[in-house]
DNA sequence: TAATTAATCACCCTTTTAGGGTGATTTTTT
DNA sequence: AAAAAATCACCCTAAAAGGGTGATTAATTA
């Protein structure tokens, strides 16, 4: 039989604090093992705590949410972090992630879906609030208007895996000059003379 | 008064066609006011259907439903695309998403689910299954266990950016001779012996 | 504390690459 | 028919890349 979902809080405010680990604890299944005020408390003790999934605040006194991530899950590898906060900036979010969070919900998130995204994430799934979700799709999606023509996005693509004009030529079967030729138009379009100009170019236009 | 959320279906087999159109027809609020079997046919008279939101398939006869976004979005610009497939593939996944998809849901997708995910679309959401936004968030952690140092991974980003030794050295405020003694370093713990080798290694291992 | 790793800089060398200029030809697309 | 896209050619110079073989000084970890 499936044992209860261990879950620690680190919050800050205590208001929600107690709020959130009185709800979730209520529920059916779900344990709140511990509750924090910031990382450096959790520090401390959290590893014998043993949480399956951590609800991380962001705005933390000392080390904020973000850097505290790697920090837990080199104490908790086996442990999912699940942020929960009001901060919807995309540079928040994209570092959250990439820093090893499972999850990113903003705190307008009705409590019936904090419970539910607990167990999401215990399963292996990704929750996130729609509003988080939008951000992260719109970064995926590239610009539909691009100015540059098919060939050269491609030959924009490749430059941005690093590659020469002569391992361009001989991935796309053209000869160098040609290559050459496109980078130069390339170059005319987006307004720059070098390759590092062309990426920054194309990554703030999202044309690659 | 809102009106009616106008929802076309582009979807090969004629019982999923026809259940779904049933199912979301019979909805309050939403209107089913086309299907079509395949983009090509869509084509022709979907601009005067003008849809919200547009559910597509990916495995279509003809065009396929990745390469059918742009086109769909060309016609119907203010139009959202929703896509809805068996397909879990991350490549599928990224191209729909890349190529103007607003959501991506599964096909194990409970009913319910999916009709709520037509008016998270609609008001500008990013509706996604759980599995689907698993990939997606995964896809931006980076690997917690690197063999590259901070200030290693910290150039290989900037040679990701096109940056020659000269301007890595200018934008640390380090000498050109230390940046090139790092990159040596990074070739050889990644094992490579080129900047877009390194580039592909770093990516394909989620170093940066 | 001793040993390792990280970060810094130096000078040897050759080949490749990048970028600017100024053309032309042939497909495609509009 | 005109415009845009894709192809190739040859001029040029300065910069950049990559390999080798060192050293010194923090940090960090065993």
């Amino acid at each position: 039989m499936n044992r209860n979902i261990r879950i620690t809080i680190i919050e800050d405010d205590e208001t929600i604090r107690n709020g959130y680990a009185y709800l979730i604890d209520a529920t059916e299944g779900y344990d709140v093992v511990s509750t924090y005020v910031s990382f450096d408390e959790a520090a401390k003790k959290i590893a014998a705590d043993h949480p399956d999934v951590i609800l991380l605040d962001i705005e933390l006194p000392g080390v904020n949410g973000i850097d505290a991530i790697p920090k837990l899950k080199k104490l908790l590898p086996q442990c999912f972090v699940l942020i929960l906060t009001v901060y919807e900036s995309e540079k928040l979010i994209f570092n959250a992630l990439a820093n090893g969070a499972s999850g990113y919900l903003t705190k307008n998130t009705p409590s019936a879906k904090i419970v539910e995204s607990i167990k999401e994430v215990k399963e292996g799934g990704g929750p996130m609030s729609i509003n988080i979700a939008k951000l992260v799709i719109k970064s995926f999606q590239k610009n539909q208007e691009s100015p540059l023509s098919k060939r050269e996005t491609q030959i924009l693509e490749l430059i941005g895996e690093g590659k020469s004009r002569s391992q361009i030529a001989r991935d796309l079967f053209i000869d160098l000059e040609t290559v050459r030729s496109h980078i130069k138009n390339i170059y005319i379009k987006l307004d720059v003379n070098s390759r590092a100009d062309a990426i920054k170019m194309a990554k703030q236009n999202k044309l690659i």
